[in-house]
DNA sequence: TCCTTGGTGTCAGGTTCCTTACATTGATGA
DNA sequence: TCATCAATGTAAGGAACCTGACACCAAGGA
């Protein structure tokens, strides 16, 4: 497998644009003083107010037990809230505070910013299409 | 922000895309014993034997520590080796063993597999635009 | 009623990534 | 020659992910 087949894989460009997009992300947020990981959870919280850990590990894509470690940080920067009691079963419900609420709309401008230097030169057709065809491939995978 | 207008985002469906991805192909790796981080290591190893660690961590687009993390992890495997000695200054070459070699050749076919399946539905054209529209967008991000 | 099942929270431990920091080594310029 | 300087290796510690395991709680079926 030479560096030039490796390069024309799908699945290498799929990694390396998200790790290239990730990155500058977090260099991005870095001021905000937070994560990608805290962003994702706090734009989900915003969309799902109320939202149990478990529901949100599952809209974040990501196990509970991973989800318990962002929420940790989140906790202790005072950006979110957990209910002291449950509602219904063990579920807590999770609450995005006022200063989580204010960081999120920041940190949304700073990651709008990022996005929109990654396609530089697409016309709106082109990013229809990515977004169309990654979606598929994301589908296709997630059929068991 | 709605989550149908999240979904919409090309940034979220590249990380969407890459999550997915990288899941189905931890999976198909499990049972070879062998993680993505460690195969995208001994695929970069076949492809230019006897790299150093750090033009190795170059490579693979992590720094030379996190490198150091997954390398030992191949090392107590048995599946690379690094000479005692180093070539020039302090770089030491690394090799695959023969052991390592055969593991790639079931990992790639495996991987090959997953790639696949994700791109189940999408003709020739249309994976060729991804790979060309994923690359922009890592250009686009990695200019500094 | 009991108990089985599924959803939820949590603890423990391991992997892969990062930043920060420091020591070593070969090359380069004053 | 000698003093940087850049590249490399390494160590320590934290963040974010995972698996496995266990306890708790609500809802239903035998």
């Amino acid at each position: 497998m030479s560096q030039a087949d490796v390069r024309n894989r799908p699945g290498y460009q799929v990694k390396r644009a998200q790790q290239a997009l990730h990155q500058a992300c977090e260099r991005q947020l870095r001021p905000l003083g937070i994560s990608m990981s805290k962003y994702a959870v706090l734009l989900a919280l915003a969309d799902e107010p109320g939202i149990s850990s478990a529901a949100l590990a599952r809209r974040c894509f990501v196990t509970r037990q991973s989800l318990q470690d962002v929420l940790g940080g989140l906790r202790s920067a005072g950006l979110v809230a957990v209910a002291e009691q449950a509602g219904t079963g063990r579920a807590r419900p999770v609450t995005l505070t006022d200063e989580g609420a204010r960081l999120l709309r920041e940190a949304d401008r700073a990651i709008v910013e990022v996005e929109n230097r990654m396609l530089a030169g697409i016309d709106r057709a082109d990013r229809r299409r990515l977004v169309e065809l990654l979606t598929t491939c994301a589908e296709n995978l997630n059929e068991d």
